[in-house]
DNA sequence: TCTGGGGTCCTAGGACCC
DNA sequence: TCTGGGGTCCTAGGACCC
């Protein structure tokens, strides 16, 4: 039987702003996303006074004045760098890791002995070394692992670690009740409401139903969850290796902005970014999309896209920009308040071996290379935004807010963390 | 008389995840 | 007044082929 275990940090972001500021031990903190727009991280303290995942910060502010809640802006620099090194530690453990997100990962357990053992041995070690508190959930298949891991995250008495295999068919019987059918991984907002009018409400009636008639009524998806959920793995591990197939960068602005040549900038800075990865990645792209909205909570509210494609494949962000500002042209309409732009990176491929078009010149090429290296190489040892494209603008006025931001303590020179001598 | 029967590839859109 | 950003996978339907 093949066995996962499911390793996630708790209330991470708020963990990681703890480990460099002690006092919030404790203390309510909640996290704010881009843009200072809505909640997108709670501490404990937080969640129990009610805030909820995803609210607007707006709809907030008394609440957080009337209980001193902790207010920060989010800080990716310091979570990824946190999380980067929390998935080299869990990854120790186990020969083959799978980086499911910033704070998740998942280890392949087959065949090795005491699993609730390592779960326990991950957690202390975790601690100890990043001072960040995980939970592991254990099970013979990635949902269930998910399943135990929240159970593991909601019972002290656990002390962070849940390993399916250890329980009675009656205990297993009681978890899957105890999990509303939306909790189960795979099974969002619509299909709970769908699934709900056929009476199934917990998972453990999506366990009990039928894998051939729900296959057909909804999805093969929906049948290797039930699958998962009867203990019999489908979902296996990815291969973490295997490059991205779209990358993706916008954000909303930071005030409104109407003008075409401020979309331009934005489009610029985001395809600029999107090409930094897309070179991190070691592969070219051969089409780009830019997207343009106004809020979408408008009574008219605007939102298009338009997709164009390159005569050859490129990572030359010059070259990218180009296409990208054309696509907005198409789209910009005059005259409205935009509140958001993203540009997304399409069929990408390998940067190797590509066959250079017929009109596309060696030299040209090799130009653009070293300038690109130049380019990221700058801003990885100088830090982010320290080399920019010029259509970027120098004010960036329509930026986005972050009011409430602590400093990138682990990967910055000027804002490393102080260790004051006592 | 009664509209072939497969196949593949691509795309847009839906649903989900954190 | 204020509502995130970055991904993946699946499906249905159209275009095209023989």
């Amino acid at each position: 039987m093949e066995q996962f275990a499911l390793v996630d940090c708790n209330n991470f972001y708020a963990s990681c702003e703890r480990v460099f500021n002690p006092s919030l031990r404790e203390k309510p903190i909640v996290i704010l996303s881009n843009n200072d727009g809505c909640v997108v991280a709670r501490s404990n303290e937080a969640k129990a006074l009610g805030v909820k995942m995803g609210v607007p910060f707006f709809k907030i502010t008394s609440l957080v004045e009337q209980h001193k809640i902790h207010v920060i802006s989010s800080n990716y620099a310091l979570y990824g760098d946190m999380s980067a090194r929390v998935m080299k530690v869990i990854g120790e453990f186990a020969p083959a890791q799978e980086v499911y997100s910033i704070d998740e990962s998942f280890l392949h357990l087959t065949g090795m002995r005491d699993l609730a053992g390592i779960g326990s041995q991950i957690r202390t070690r975790v601690k100890d070394w990043l001072g960040l508190p995980v939970c592991v959930g254990i099970a013979p298949t990635k949902t269930l692992a998910k399943l135990c891991n929240a159970t593991a995250k909601s019972y002290s008495k656990l002390e962070g670690v849940l390993d399916y295999n250890s329980l009675s068919d009656e205990r297993k019987a009681r978890l899957l009740q105890s999990f509303e059918v939306g909790a189960v991984w795979g099974i969002g907002r619509r299909l709970t409401d769908k699934l709900k009018m056929l009476g199934i409400t917990t998972a453990y009636a999506l366990r009990e139903s039928d894998p051939e008639e729900m296959s057909k009524r909804f999805s093969v998806v929906m049948k290797r969850t039930i699958t998962e959920l009867r203990g019999i793995s489908c979902i296996d591990m990815e291969n973490i290796d295997e490059a991205r197939k779209q990358i993706l960068s916008s954000r909303s602005f930071g005030r409104a902005v109407v003008d075409l040549h401020e979309l331009e900038e934005a489009v610029t800075m985001y395809t600029s970014r999107a090409a930094e990865k897309l070179r991190g990645d070691g592969s070219l792209a051969n089409e780009i999309n830019v997207y343009v909205r106004t809020s979408p909570y408008l009574q008219d509210a605007y939102a298009e896209s338009a997709t164009v494609k390159f005569p050859h494949p490129s990572d030359d962000t010059m070259f990218l920009i180009k296409y990208a500002v054309e696509a907005l042209r198409s789209i910009y309409k005059p005259g409205l308040v935009y509140q958001k732009a993203g540009v997304t990176l399409l069929n990408l491929v390998p940067n190797e071996g590509q066959q250079l078009s017929l009109f596309h010149s060696q030299a040209n090429d090799a130009k653009s290379k070293r300038m690109m290296q130049a380019l990221d190489q700058t801003n990885q040892k100088y830090g982010r935004g320290s080399l920019f494209i010029a259509g970027e603008g120098i004010n960036k006025s329509w930026q986005i807010r972050a009011e409430y931001k602590t400093p990138a303590y682990t990967t910055s020179w000027d804002e490393l963390a102080i260790v004051h001598a006592r």
